[in-house]
DNA sequence: GTCTATACCTGGATAGAC
DNA sequence: GTCTATCCAGGTATAGAC
């Protein structure tokens, strides 16, 4: 997906790549990613990226062509992460399974890759001026799209009445709270950082509260998927 | 309360203040905390805060020493409002109630001071390097106290078991996204601006799902408070 | 106490050799 | 394609007149 390719100029990804192309651009992109999660876009510097991917920065910006274009990439990455797992949603599916799908999905993303969740948390922010298209357009209509099939759950009875598109925001924030606020987290722990069991815990958590708002006790051990 | 004192060098504070300093460093600090609410530490300018609070750039310099200590007072006000709300959550109080008044008070914080919600995130999603000792020390206190009432009121029977540390961790990413994360909110509900029956919605909301998290049903309209 | 003018430095970007 | 050396804008901080 390249949700933000809209905005730029003519496709510069159309280039032919090599694989040197693809590799090194892949070391940028991730040392970018996690040096932009940890200081922001102005916080963190071409310098620093470059060290990081084991570059001299010039090359970044042979690359992608300016610090922004660098920033952008990062972020249109990290959008395709984020629309994929709303898939499990649906008319058919049992609504305690597939939510359990989908926050534990959720939770799975949070704890393998924080950053990614970081680098969008410190755009949202700061007012999404990069991304205002993309959850304007493509979020707005998947969450209008799940939030249906939530509501027509409930007119069925299956869970009971909640404000489907407000429980989505409530589910986005339980999860990537665990990646965007770690260290308040941990500090409140009282841990250095956040381990296997901990991130356990937490889904276990967050999966009950969600239940919960729907008026639904935990799905038993996942049987042979029915789709 | 002066939090982050500690780590400042000798009492600055003591010097005396005439009202027209403490009215300057009012504007002063109302300022800083919209533009780093907006741009984050590095990316707001003293030049900007200045122009936003009426005074040329260095006045800033003579009020607080520098950039850094501007930002730290900016934090150190921000704490002060962080914790005071847990005092409604006690042994005694009926849970319903208890839970309904906590979230409802932070709703109307994260409505009524979002840039304040604003940059207590930013630093928390950049490692927390500045307020961790507050972390670890006072807020940690706090919440062990309020979530052994929490698991005192489960063991009793008055609420369903619950993860109570968890429980916070989702009540504050819960109501705080609607500062934080406003502009997503805001594109997925398909509007410029949140309004005030939006954040009424999303009280009920927030307040619904933490109860039903808990177990319980939204309390009757509130009697004359029985403490 | 207040403000103008300026020093100094960091960091993004590029020229041009290899 | 890759890297070194360098340029230059923008931003923090301060000197010094008022």
């Amino acid at each position: 997906m390249k949700a933000l390719r809209t905005e730029s100029r003519p496709p510069a990804d159309t280039r032919p790549k090599g694989r040197v192309r693809r590799r090194q651009e892949g070391a940028i992109l991730k040392a970018a990613e996690r040096v932009f999660a940890r200081a922001g876009f102005e916080g963190g510097t071409m310098a620093e990226i470059a060290a990081l991917a084991g570059l001299p920065k010039a090359n970044l910006h042979y690359y992608f062509g300016s610090k922004d274009e660098l920033y952008r990439a990062v972020l249109d990455n990290i959008l395709s992460l984020w629309l994929a797992e709303t898939e499990v949603i649906t008319r058919d599916a049992d609504p305690a399974r597939a939510l359990t799908a989908y926050v534990t999905a959720k939770m799975h993303l949070t704890a393998t890759r924080p950053d990614a969740s970081r680098v969008f948390a410190n755009e949202v922010i700061h007012g999404a001026t990069r991304i205002g298209d993309f959850l304007r357009s493509e979020l707005h209509g998947l969450v209008a799209q799940r939030a249906a099939v939530i509501d027509h759950w409930a007119t069925e009875g299956r869970i009971a009445p909640v404000d489907a598109t407000h429980l989505f925001f409530t589910i986005w924030a339980a999860t990537q709270t665990y990646a965007d606020f770690e260290s308040q987290v941990c500090a409140v722990l009282g841990k250095a950082r956040l381990g296997q069991a901990d991130l356990a815990r937490a889904t276990t958590h967050v999966v009950t509260i969600t239940l919960r708002s729907c008026g639904l006790e935990p799905a038993g051990p996942p049987h042979t998927s029915l789709q």
